[in-house]
DNA sequence: GCCAAAAGTGTAAGCGCTTACAATTTCGTC
DNA sequence: GACGAAATTGTAAGCGCTTACACTTTTGGC
């Protein structure tokens, strides 16, 4: 197979009459660049569908026109659903999407930052899900060049689209309490430690605060997003000998994970216990699990949407803003009121 | 933050006392290099720190260092699983993995055929994940110049890898046949039209065959591969007047989507009507779906690893394989013997 | 109309690497 | 030892783009 030549600046620069310079200038909107030449380069590289070399724009100083998204694994569903709502927004915008998954592994995710700087020459901006950070790592971002932004990550010295955890957290606990219930278990997401001051678990603590109510420690536990991390967590928490009449889990696959395992110890849900979790996960509303909904794919679009106009105007200096979109609560079946 | 200045080849060539030409050669374990170059270059690169331009090296070496993967959406569980598994296996061999989502639309669809070569410029693979082709499409591909390699597409000029669809098709009604049910019906995918001969509506149809059995066309229906597809068509089944003692589902989430119509009319499974699927999907452990597993990364992982070797010799002449992994029957609670 | 300033355009020098091909060294053989 | 082949190394020409700077054209004020 005979492979035709690619199409260079230089062909475009032919076809519009005009030099490669200017070419250049016109197709990367430049100042000083007449709008009849803009015009005519626009409709030569149009017409020989020429689009620049990623390669020889980044050797030559230029942009490589591809981002990079990175989350923690990409098997997730809430990965998964703003991976797919950001790369839309990438490729309208004319950049190729490059998937980095650190596939929750610690050497993966450590190998990524130290070639940061390498990386660095191969995409212009960095879209981050979920990525809990360093100091020393955010300082690496930050010193690596590339545009970034993120998702569900606070506190960051760069524009984050996210929802109020805590407030979801409040608000699912808070439902709980409606309803009831005070003896309240937590599954809590254990990112860093088994016990901390995750955003979520501070919701929780404070609706508890809110009613006068303490959180005892044998009732908290530490879990990852999965079934079965969620499965574990709440086997551990029985095996302990708590005696919830409620949970909240962090996550919805964590509540799906706590309704496997009260299941085989005979509890009934939500007879017994009553369950609630966060993201309103497509299964949830198949199982008819009570949740906190969060616009998933919205929030991936609109991170993607704030990375390509930080990489469209570079040098404005620009205050790095944080949007929260709402959440709702849904009450389902597998929350009731105490008997 | 001062950005020192960059460590070139030419720093490297300098102290190690060697030409530029010498320390690329050696850099990338060419031929036609006495070990003693080899250990001088290797010490002196270590020493300095030295990483190539990722940049300079593909503008010179005519390779952009990156593959893509196209999946006909990036948010179904089989996709994300393939792709992260795929992302793993070329981030290992050194490619960036660019992820194009077709987003199951007709238009997205056309235009990804559309700027093929526009893509071959910015890529040099291409993973194809259950893409359905017409001959034109797969000619331009050819065309395209780009290394090709897919997953779960049968009769393609290239390497591909699978399962056997038919086979695992003919597992799972195979088992509801053997429970005793002869009224079977069937959610089947609808890629191309409503009823059409899937390689897995084959195996399905090849089963009853055995039996001398036929399929009815009231219990025939297509339907897309999401939970809400499954649960209209089994709700059309039953709107219908169908009524069989068991369905078989193109997939697991379609079969949940079944699940989920057949309590909504009063039915339980698998008292009334069995259910089982093709996936194993997580979800389908935890609700009991007795399904036709397939190893989904596995898959991911091979096709990719196919493509990386086809980067590798390029011009060596290649006949296309076509690998079928095995797919295994896991029996749980929602198939049961016919009363 | 004239002239300086502004606006538009072109020239050419790289960016850091790969790779023909030429030049040099090494080796084996008679 | 001499000689040709083989192995090793170096030279230099790009790869396709950006950009400082020089150059040409337009503009506007008087």
């Amino acid at each position: 197979m005979v492979r035709t030549h690619r199409v260079t600046i230089q062909d475009v620069a032919v076809l519009s009459g005009l030099s490669i310079c200017t070419v250049s200038r016109a197709l990367r909107n430049l100042p000083n660049v007449s709008e009849k030449a803009q015009r005519q380069v626009a409709e030569a590289a149009s017409k020989l569908g020429y689009k620049a070399s990623a390669a020889a724009s980044r050797l030559a100083g230029g942009t490589t026109g591809s981002v990079a998204i990175v989350a923690p694994t990409a098997t997730a569903w809430f990965f998964a659903q703003a991976v797919e709502a950001a790369e839309e927004v990438f490729g309208d915008s004319g950049y190729d999407t490059v998937l980095i998954s650190l596939r929750n592994k610690a050497s993966v995710r450590r190998q990524f930052f130290a070639d940061l700087e390498e990386l660095a020459q191969r995409v212009d901006g960095l879209l981050l899900l979920n990525v809990d950070l360093t100091s020393q790592e955010v300082e690496a971002l930050e010193a690596c060049g590339m545009a970034v932004a993120s998702v569900g990550m606070g506190n960051v010295p760069w524009d984050n689209v996210g929802i109020d955890d805590e407030h979801a957290a409040w608000q699912a606990t808070q439902h709980l309490l409606r309803l009831g219930h005070w003896d309240l278990a937590v599954l809590s997401s254990n990112e860093h430690s088994v016990v901390t001051e995750t955003p979520r678990f501070r919701g929780f603590k404070r609706a508890l605060d809110e009613h006068h109510l303490t959180v005892h420690p044998d009732f908290v536990v530490g879990t990852g997003p999965s079934i079965d991390d969620g499965r574990r967590a709440m086997t551990e928490l029985i095996a302990r000998g708590a005696k919830p009449t409620a949970v909240f889990a962090h996550c919805d696959e964590a509540a799906f994970g706590a309704l496997t395992a009260l299941r085989e110890h005979g509890l009934s849900v939500p007879k017994h216990v009553s369950v609630i979790g966060i993201d309103d996960h497509p299964m949830s509303w198949f199982l008819g699990l009570s949740t906190v909904a969060q616009p998933v794919a919205d929030q991936g679009a609109f991170a993607a949407n704030l990375l390509c106009e930080r990489l469209l105007n570079t040098e404005a200096s620009h205050q790095p803003s944080n949007h929260l979109l709402d959440t709702k609560l849904i009450e389902r079946k597998t929350t009731r009121h105490k008997r």
